[in-house]
DNA sequence: TTGGCAATCTGTAACGTTTCAGTATATTGA
DNA sequence: TCAATATACTGAAACGTTACAGATTGCCAA
């Protein structure tokens, strides 16, 4: 139970880690001059202020992050909340990277915050902002009248979300243009002739489900088609479910002849659905599906699929809070990026 | 820039954050007591242990991590080492989610630091000794012989890794048979008549390149099967890599007509490649794959999985390195799972 | 009564940083 | 010449915690 602390190794080898004192030893400067040295401050004679840097590199001292944390209050730290179990995988992943690669040029650390269903997801917040353990927080699975970013708003803890709000409240912010998805989506299906088209949402209460609808119902009218109702599942609903749910709908006498997914993994269900059901893709019926990685056209070349690049969204959310916290206006942060290449593949790859 | 400390905020109706000062005065007692008493020190009255701890509950009272760390050098993070661009979507995922849920009964928050493909791999792991900016590190993409582990061995630094090393040290790690899994991979295909199999094994340089080459071998002549070389490319060759060369090797005259796979997204090229030659799954070849979700059976019914849990592994590795840094013997920290299932999937779905 | 001792409790210092309120020196204006 | 001012630097204090070295009290044996 008890740890040793790294105490001063007086006769071994190993350096002992410079600080601020080191740094002053070395110079004969006072700390202060010092650390002013280290940031530029204009009080400091140019000659010094390059004379400390010099040392200071070839020491290769960092500034001790408690230290600084507890003098200041900034941690240099960005939190990022995920749902341990609704998030999907390929979205965890991209957004990790997406944030680390803006993170990795900053003293900033990520830390991952997680919730579990079973928890309130103001749990996590609450924490972060009552303990000051983050100088900002990135969240997903964003609400139109979402209590985190309201909190946060409250308590002055920078933030971004992956999806808008609509609150009146002004934020940052990046979205997949998923009114344009489904138009889109829409339009592609129309336009190889099929008109009775279903919809799998994303889950009801998050921001881009009404988006999600409002597209697609706005293509509908556009090209004439007409919606088969299949609300009863979402891309959060267990592959088993969908799967099921999609066979039971193929069966009836009135079933879709298109279908427009809002996920991959959940792409995969609806076509063993359809599979199930005794049909076949793209004769009886044509998919298409929002993807992550390029995988989808591997598995049935018929598939119809457009991207959402989650590793973008994860640099664009850290530069989002980042830009906050150095004190940009958060009305000046926000991105809404539009994929335009709804593609499909039909050809094998020649060899 | 600038950035507004959260200082004192007197009248404010929102309450400043309590420290043991604070639970001092309302105890009455000492910081040291308090400091004393809430950690069970036994040179502290019980009533008045009880009564610390009861006020700290009451006023929801938290330890200031940068206090903690700057006095004791204990930091209560732990750093999960991922690589940017080679590590599978799933594992980073899984994993994430079983460190933290180990994590998230304790004090320790949890920091992913990456590194890319361009950097070496010891850059970010000297940076979290050097900078004592974790208590203990995860790291996967073991190596036989890895500096990694050697150099944090030599610094003091606990740690477990995702997969075993062979350099006759000895440290926490989880791994997954994978000297198992190739044996029963093939015994598997040998039992339905298949004789001459192929293998995408795990990039050649890991740990587990080698114990699934060996149990490959071992169960090829164990079945009296034979291996068509297959080692140009490996699971960590793109998609379309994996696809032209698997296409252009069932081409050839001598052909597989097995195959094992170490990877889900391998496979997906593999079933790819072969259908680009313009054979047929099931009929003229059979494939065993691992996977860590359960989606390949969905995209082709024939394909034979083995599963391998990295929520697991994330989780065992967190207690392993929690236990090390607790003060448990490194050797006592080590686990091996076999994954038994060997499963195909060759019924749909009733419905 | 005194000394010894256990049981409880306490003040001070230190971890590394930044900020506040200076100090010393040189420079300028009149 | 003197005061005012700018320039370049500095010590002390504080952030919240823990460890060290006491301090106080009551109790018991001598």
């Amino acid at each position: 139970m008890d740890r040793q602390r790294r105490g001063k190794n007086e006769g071994a080898s190993a350096q002992e880690r410079p600080t601020l004192k080191t740094l002053a030893f070395m110079t004969g400067l006072g700390v202060t001059t010092v650390s002013r040295a280290l940031k530029d401050a204009p009080e400091i004679g140019a000659e010094t202020r390059r004379r400390v840097q010099l040392v200071a590199k070839q020491i290769g001292y960092r500034p001790n992050r408690a230290g600084v944390r507890l003098r200041t209050g900034r941690t240099n730290v960005i939190s990022l909340v995920l749902n341990t179990d609704r998030e999907i995988m390929s979205f965890v992943s991209d957004i990790i990277y997406g944030v680390s690669e803006v993170l990795s040029e900053t003293p900033y650390h990520l830390i991952v915050t997680p919730y579990s269903r079973s928890q309130d997801p103001m749990e996590p917040i609450r924490y972060l902002v009552e303990t000051g353990s983050a100088d900002g927080v990135i969240i997903s699975r964003t609400q139109p009248n979402d209590p985190r970013a309201r909190y946060m708003l409250e308590h002055g803890m920078p933030f971004a979300t992956h999806g808008r709000t609509d609150m009146g409240l002004v934020h940052p912010y990046h979205d997949f243009d998923n009114h344009a998805f489904a138009m889109e989506a829409v339009r592609r299906l129309a336009s190889m002739g099929r008109r009775k088209l279903a919809l799998l949402s994303p889950p009801p209460g998050l921001t881009y489900y009404s988006h999600t609808l409002d597209g697609f119902a706005d293509a509908l009218s556009e090209v004439g088609a007409t919606e088969v109702p299949f609300n009863t599942v979402s891309i959060d609903h267990t592959i088993e479910q969908i799967r099921s749910r999609t066979a039971q709908l193929m069966r009836r006498d009135v079933r879709p002849d298109g279908f427009v997914s809002s996920a991959a993994a959940a792409t995969l269900a609806i076509v063993a659905g359809i599979e199930d059901a005794g049909l076949k893709l793209g004769r009886d019926v044509d998919v298409v599906s929002k993807q992550s990685s390029d995988l989808l056209h591997l598995f049935r070349r018929e598939l119809l699929v457009v991207n959402e690049n989650f590793r973008l969204a994860g640099s664009e959310l850290a530069r989002s809070v980042l830009g906050w916290i150095g004190g940009a206006a958060p009305g000046s942060l926000q991105s809404l990026v539009v994929s335009g290449d709804v593609q499909a593949f039909s050809q094998p790859v020649a060899v």
